[in-house]
DNA sequence: TATGTGCTTTGACCTAAGTCAAAAGGGTAA
DNA sequence: TTACCCTTTTGACTTAGGTCAAAGCACATA
């Protein structure tokens, strides 16, 4: 049992006595492929670390159109806002592949953190960070064009793969709604950057082949 | 002495013991208008409460484009995420007014914290809610456009003073700044709203005349 | 009163990117 | 193989909104 807190990066660094505290209230959940989580407005009765598998956390606008805020893997926890507040959760949440969660019912957390100060810094700081993110997607969102953020989602890839080749893990339609833009310009945004023998792709593969000028791209000193 | 903290919010519901707890380790500073408070990648030794004046946070583009974050008043908290993380400053803050401050060194307040377990789930509480702010705004640059995001923030207005008539407490090149979008841009649907007599628009006093069509602005069933 | 400085508005123009529609692939099941 | 479905790409068109430049205001200081 103790391994999977382990997993998640937020946990990894609790005392011991604190993982086995998280995993004597927590549950494991599955859920196949397609499956809902939670959905808009419900009440948020807890929140959940990614074992296995992948989760996607949407909107949907009033014309219907889906807006994707976020695509959590393994080691990572979504929804714990709710936990704090008390208020309904913001977004849907749904499994994109089979995947096992942990989920952390709201009240029996509530009680554990109120006795357990050091699993409240270490939260403090996992928000702090995904406040971070969503400052730096705003900033993009509204300082950048599309083929910047493009770049710069490609380069925090090979940031974190290490390798000027890897995959995208999601398809091109859902590339296109992280970016807050859709298929047909993510289509030809990826065909201009071959053209200019920026990255070679193929299928879900990329290969960065100039990684110089992407940099350039992205903070917007370059144009395509 | 004890006055002041109690007019923050997120203070207001602790036990009167962790407010004066909270007051023996912090210190009023203040800070003439256009004095800069911090500046992005200055390190975070510690985090701000807005006793009085107005606190605009922003960032500088690599093209040298301005993009407010967020402006703070009295009662709101700013720069708590850098306590937590122990990173750097995200990004500048600057005094828009003469400003009063109330400022919580960050070694004090995390010892202070780690003994408070009550302190730390009010803290979560806060960040949660600011979480889902910065939320609400990804979603609304990347779904909205411009005379949505207007009629949102009038709407948002209306709702935090009570009457259809109230002051927009930031000049028009600032809050074009915070809807994502430029002055010309802004004047021109401000222009358009008067001529659909959705609004009326004096200085910076604004009246709204049609509620009913703002609404529908908002989430986007209506084009001016 | 004159002069300067910083907002705001207006006009003319341009372009990134969205819409709509259709074609091209690619994979699976019968 | 054929049929079907879903994703991706391409093309033609439209438009929101940005850029640049100039003019209009408003307020403060000399």
């Amino acid at each position: 049992m103790q391994k999977k807190l382990e997993m998640f990066p937020i946990f990894s660094s609790l005392p011991r006595e604190y993982l086995s505290k998280m995993e004597n209230i927590s549950q494991i959940r599955r859920y196949p492929a397609g499956k809902s989580i939670f959905m808009e407005n419900d009440p948020g009765i807890g929140f959940y670390g990614i074992i296995d598998g992948k989760i996607k956390i949407f909107k949907i606008s009033p014309l219907g159109k889906e807006h994707i805020l976020h695509i959590f893997g393994p080691g990572e926890v979504f929804a714990e806002v709710a936990v704090f507040t008390g208020l309904d959760f913001p977004a849907n949440a749904l499994a994109l592949e089979d995947s096992a969660l942990v989920f952390f019912p709201r009240d029996r957390f509530r009680t554990l953190l109120s006795e357990n100060p050091d699993l409240s810094l270490s939260l403090l700081g996992l928000m702090s960070v995904r406040l971070r993110q969503l400052v730096a997607k705003v900033e993009e969102l509204s300082l950048k064009e599309v083929p910047a953020r493009l770049a710069t989602h490609l380069l925090l890839l090979r940031e974190n793969t290490g390798r000027d080749e890897f995959d995208l893990d999601v398809n091109k339609s859902q590339l296109a709604a992280m970016l807050g833009t859709i298929p047909e310009t993510l289509s030809r945004v990826i065909r201009k950057m071959k053209d200019e023998d920026l990255i070679r792709i193929e299928g879900s593969k990329v290969e960065l082949l100039d990684v110089q000028s992407l940099g350039q791209l992205a903070v917007g000193e370059f144009r395509l």
